[in-house]
DNA sequence: CCATAGACAGACAGGTTTGTCTGCTAGCGA
DNA sequence: TCGCTAGCAGACAAACCTGTCTGTCTATGG
């Protein structure tokens, strides 16, 4: 107990990332209940009791799924929006872009959280997290709303994530482009108009 | 075979009801995978045979549940619509309130297609069934906005739409009437900018 | 009065799921 | 060399899920 404790929290074993790497991809694939731990265990070439100690119940490795998907998803908003420039009202634009990258991704399903909710009962830990993400994201578009200095920044923002998680939903559909473009052009038509003067 | 023959495709006795009833509250409640055929024979009081009388297979009974979701949202859509007047434009933008008036019933949890498509991998008949109903949505929109004379009406109607969706997808994680406050009044001002003139 | 349809009750089979437990092996620092 | 950690392999228990089957009860129409 002296060189690792300091990564013990960090939790960054690589058997442990095999592990959590393969099921995120199964559960976003499949679903949360359609994937099995002995699928997941026979996938990742890992033993029972390895996982186990990894991960006590499947539940945990779910919470962690979601972690990492919305470390990622975030993440490849953020940058959408950074490459729309320093402008914030063009970040709220841009933003958008993220979602035609996702869609045209093969094995694209829509939002892993949204999906993830409509297995989980309100109340338990997975439908949590999947609120708190979304209002993470929310309150994000929210800052550059104002930072925007529109009228009304929440209600931008509340309409903008609408149409953000409507094109997510209908991605889980079908991976449409056509969505992802309209989605992104009627976001431009809003922030627009939005926009004082 | 004389008297019933004529109701037989309509399928209708009433204890197959009974048992589509409870399933489709179950179904709508805790997800199609969470629910087992064991719980909906116990909840509807009925005999495992009877059950498998009526519906062979598990799934059967969820597309069975899958037609009662569309005719009811489908019902309570067009309704909304129609209350709001002649004028395709006041229809286009009425069919929100159905989104008010489901998300404050106790129990809403967003869409069922929604949530079902979440658990059915694609080209499963769940998951076809599924992108039907947002087609036909669609379609019907689409055929409003072109009533209405807006300038491009399958976009207005995929804007719109889109709007929609991440009302009932947000609606699954918490009923907040403010999602549908925004939407509606989002696709006021999206209809408002597509009138000519 | 009795034959038949439809429903009830519940045992049963066979598969899957989560999670535990026992043993074995390989590396690594003391 | 010893002991510790981490991982592998796979048996096992207990619950649960779908679907089948046997047998009983009741109402209704001929």
């Amino acid at each position: 107990m002296k060189s690792q404790e300091v990564s013990m929290s960090a939790t960054a074993s690589p058997t442990r990332q095999r592990i959590l790497e393969t099921a995120t991809a199964l559960f976003y694939a499949r679903g949360l209940r359609a994937v099995g731990v002995d699928t997941i265990i026979a996938e990742s070439g890992v033993a029972k009791a390895t996982f186990y100690k990894h991960f006590p119940a499947k539940d945990e490795l779910i919470i962690a799924h979601l972690d990492i998907v919305d470390k990622v998803w975030s993440g490849q908003l953020h940058d959408a929006a950074q490459a729309a420039g320093p402008n914030p009202a063009d970040q709220l634009v841009g933003l958008f872009d993220a979602l035609d990258t996702a869609c045209r991704r093969n094995g694209y399903r829509g939002c892993g959280f949204i999906n993830a909710a409509a297995e989980a009962p309100a109340g338990t830990p997975v439908h949590d997290r999947t609120v708190a993400h979304k209002r993470a994201v929310l309150s994000w578009m929210t800052d550059l709303a104002h930072e925007a200095g529109v009228e009304d920044p929440a209600r931008l923002a509340r309409s903008l994530s609408l149409l953000l998680d409507g094109a997510l939903a209908s991605g889980a559909l079908d991976a449409d482009p056509e969505a992802a473009a309209v989605a992104s052009s009627t976001a431009a038509q809003l922030v627009a108009a939005a926009l004082p003067h």
